[in-house]
DNA sequence: CTCCCTTCTGAACGCGCGTTAGTCCCATTG
DNA sequence: CAATGGGACTAACGCGCGTTCAGAAGGGAG
């Protein structure tokens, strides 16, 4: 069933078809209603193909995951507590609006490629991309491409490196460094004076930020801090509660009343850390995570956290791509979007 | 950059280079290398339109999620423990044999026509449909479009209700009823005679094989169980909470000494209402739940269960989307994986 | 009745590629 | 030497649609 078809079943021609479908305003009401009619009538749908070779966009955006995990170690990604939601807010959004989506992992360098590909191929009109360690370089090479294109969470230091904005381009950040500020100033609040830090990786936005928010605050309250109530964590658990168990291994009065680890599941592996060397939370030491990842809620006890704007971020991020890919406009932004104080039942007043 | 470019740098004809990069035979070595090289050199990708236009397919699946949540809550899918592995899977699988995927969530009954459009406007070549409770008429009408089409636990009988045995279709079970049955084994052998089945949604076949396989198994051993052993869930945990509790206020030698859960959700919310019973698992009552979620083995006291073998049929989901649609091979499949029953410490000798 | 303007329609071109039928050239054979 | 054959290529068509431009149909004014 091809749109001729169409056309010559309501006894018109093929343009006029194609008018009525894209809403063209000359066509009287009493020709579109009977064009219409035969097209649903026999259930005909414009090849996407024909349509996009033909000048229209696709409909489809693409969602890029930029993860360091290896291919094939199977069910990392959207088990991922970060990249879940978005997943799933991106593809709700943008199947409600009436856009398909396209999601693809990139592991490797060489997985870049692909990105360029589905825009290049023009599979996609545009793009959202996520995920901690962006290759900049590879980012930027994208970026040249002048397609409608969103980056969540992305540090705009490396673009200005690139001088690359452009006008096709967006970022959607979380205010991390704001969001760390307030669970510090949660726990000085508290009473606590000396605080420990896990790091997230540094070569991580969020994790530069988390850590900064750190020591701003610190200082800026006149808090004294020794390298060793830094711990050098990369976001995962493993290392986390080694790390927490070394700092626990020191003079009873030595040992800081509370902890901000700069994630939720090395705040949650701390916490397991700090009970296996005898102590408890939150009447020893206090501990605040960051994230709000599901599990923080039930765990026992409530792991008090600072939440991420993920719905909202992703949210924003198809509206920009889908208004960027209907309207044309092309409009450079960078919003960010603000964290929540999570307080639940970890960090105790001292 | 179209391949005309390319045919005019490279000194040959637009229709050389076509073959050039459709492998065909009668293109000697110079001539090849020739082109290749300019294309490699120009960065040149072939229009994916284009090139479906022509004929050619559009090396996309679509991987349809049926949901019964509603969109726009927020969050549903890819933190569902049984579909966040899947789609993991199968994007995973299939970028790496070259292929696009594009997720899809279907929570109405006219969300399906967009699965049927996706068919119709040529933007994937196949797809995957995965989710319990699928509409069979709907899923028939998809079918009948004749296009290679996989679809995760579904029940034959429907199939066979509307005669749709083509060769374009597959379907890939888990063994859950044998799973259950011995999990079932399992908690007999270890010297239970009164055992509780909490039933997952009886509109789903894991529900109700699971069911059945309780049932048989009680049957099979000559076990005494009663209608108030088996209580009605959902497979969501509020409802299996209540129902444990339920079952919980009788005389002490009226308690059931296990209970079989239809899932690891109901499980746990069945443990955590024994203990707020005052009862303890699994010195008072074994617990056994089905389908191995992550938090399963990380509770305490960890979960027995039964472990789904997702990764593997996801992963052949796509083999086998990516042969018909590579190799054009057209055969009807139904495979059943087995499961693999996990033993941990919910579960305790009589 | 003619002229012009408005409203509507269709023929034709182009989008970039796959593929078929056919051409050209050179080596081989009778 | 002519005829044959095959290897290496190309011209041309078609895929299904959007869009432009010219022109038809209708309607009102002069």
């Amino acid at each position: 069933m091809r749109s001729e078809d169409i056309a010559k079943l309501a006894g018109v021609s093929r343009s006029t078809v194609s008018r009525v479908l894209n809403n063209y305003p000359d066509i009287p009401q009493r020709t579109r209603e009977k064009v219409l009619r035969i097209i649903e009538q026999y259930h005909y749908e414009p090849n996407t193909s024909a349509r996009a070779l033909a000048g229209k966009g696709t409909d489809t955006i693409g969602l890029f995951i930029v993860s360091m995990a290896e291919r094939h170690t199977g069910n990392r990604i959207y088990q991922n507590h970060y990249f879940a939601p978005i997943v799933d807010t991106v593809i709700d959004t943008a199947n409600a609006a009436g856009f398909y989506v396209l999601v693809h992992t990139v592991y490797t360098q060489d997985d870049y490629l692909k990105v360029k590909q589905a825009f290049q191929q023009r599979r996609i009109d545009g793009g959202i991309i996520v995920g901690t360690q962006k290759d900049s370089e590879r980012i930027a090479e994208i970026c040249r491409l002048d397609k409608p294109f969103v980056m969540i969470d992305f540090d705009l230091e490396a673009l200005a490196e690139h001088s690359l904005n452009r006008d096709t381009l967006s970022v959607i950040n979380s205010d991390d460094y704001e969001g760390a500020c307030e669970a510090m100033r949660y726990l000085i609040g508290l009473g606590h004076r000396r605080i420990a830090h896990i790091r997230g990786r540094m070569n991580t936005l969020s994790g530069r930020q988390r850590f900064q928010a750190y020591e701003t605050m610190m200082n800026e309250y006149g808090l004294p801090y020794e390298d060793s109530d830094i711990l050098d964590g990369n976001f995962l658990k493993n290392a986390a509660y080694e790390e927490v168990a070394r700092l626990l291994n020191q003079a009873r009065d030595q040992i800081p009343s509370a902890l901000f680890a700069a994630n939720d599941d090395m705040a949650l592996a701390a916490i397991q850390s700090i009970r296996d060397n005898g102590l408890r939370v939150p009447d020893d030491i206090s501990v605040i995570g960051f994230d709000d990842i599901p599990i923080s809620s039930q765990f026992i006890p409530s792991l008090s956290t600072v939440r991420l704007p993920i719905y909202e971020m992703s949210k924003e991020a198809v509206n920009q791509i889908v208004n960027m890919c209907t309207q044309g406009t092309t409009s450079f932004n960078s919003s960010t979007f603000p964290t929540e104080l999570i307080i639940r039942e970890s960090c105790k007043r001292l």
